[in-house]
DNA sequence: CAGATTCGTTAGTTGACGCTTACGTTAGTC
DNA sequence: GACTAACGTAAGCGTCAACTAACGAATCTG
């Protein structure tokens, strides 16, 4: 969990992670669009791969990189928990806060 | 949304939305809870109210701190934007690669 | 095998971030 | 008005992370 968003924070990581959502590019071609230098972008790519958000696939010298639902998963779970406790706060506070109108 | 990735990327500031997710706490209370001294919840505490995941409400010298749906509601369609990149894209690769098996 | 291509990895530096200590501010209390 | 309580803010410091430049590894090509 602390890896997802931890990797999701940086601008650059949510730019790739878009480019490689439309389709699958290898490193080269990912760091072609970008201002900084290619071992930027491979660090970058070892960040997110391991939080599980992208999947790499080897073919020769190149290797070839692509969203992976695995890591996206995990964070909506943990939102979805937030969620939960929020809306259940809301209520208990509507159930126990009616003494607001009679002092 | 730069904001709201970057207040969840730190452990404690997800811990204290918890926290208030839970139950509507003051700045004391939070801090109470925490082996950090005061002062850093309330930095803490700054960086979730300005990324929407927190309010305020302020009742003489004392500050409550709840849970507000403006930022997880933000996070949450961007989400949603790269499952559905993430799907489209999958769907293409499907129809445009037949060619696999005809060399 | 020599050379080129496509990468990742390793120092090393600079800027950002989280923490603590000290101080300033606002609102109640005597 | 003096004192206390409950906060936020400012200054300073150590640590982590993002970047560049130089190097190393793996695969194809002649």
């Amino acid at each position: 969990m602390d890896a997802v968003l931890h990797a999701l924070a940086e601008p650059n990581r949510r730019t790739i992670l878009q480019l490689v959502a439309k389709q699958e590019l290898n490193a080269g071609q990912i760091a072609a669009k970008f201002t900084i230098t290619r071992p930027a972008v491979s660090q970058h790519l070892s960040v997110l791969k391991e939080a599980k958000l992208i999947r790499e696939r080897r073919e020769g010298t190149q290797r070839f990189y692509q969203t992976s639902a695995e890591g996206l998963q995990e964070l909506r779970e943990y939102l979805e928990g937030f969620w939960e406790e929020h809306l259940n706060n809301l209520k208990l506070a509507i159930q126990t806060e009616p003494k607001k109108e009679a002092p």
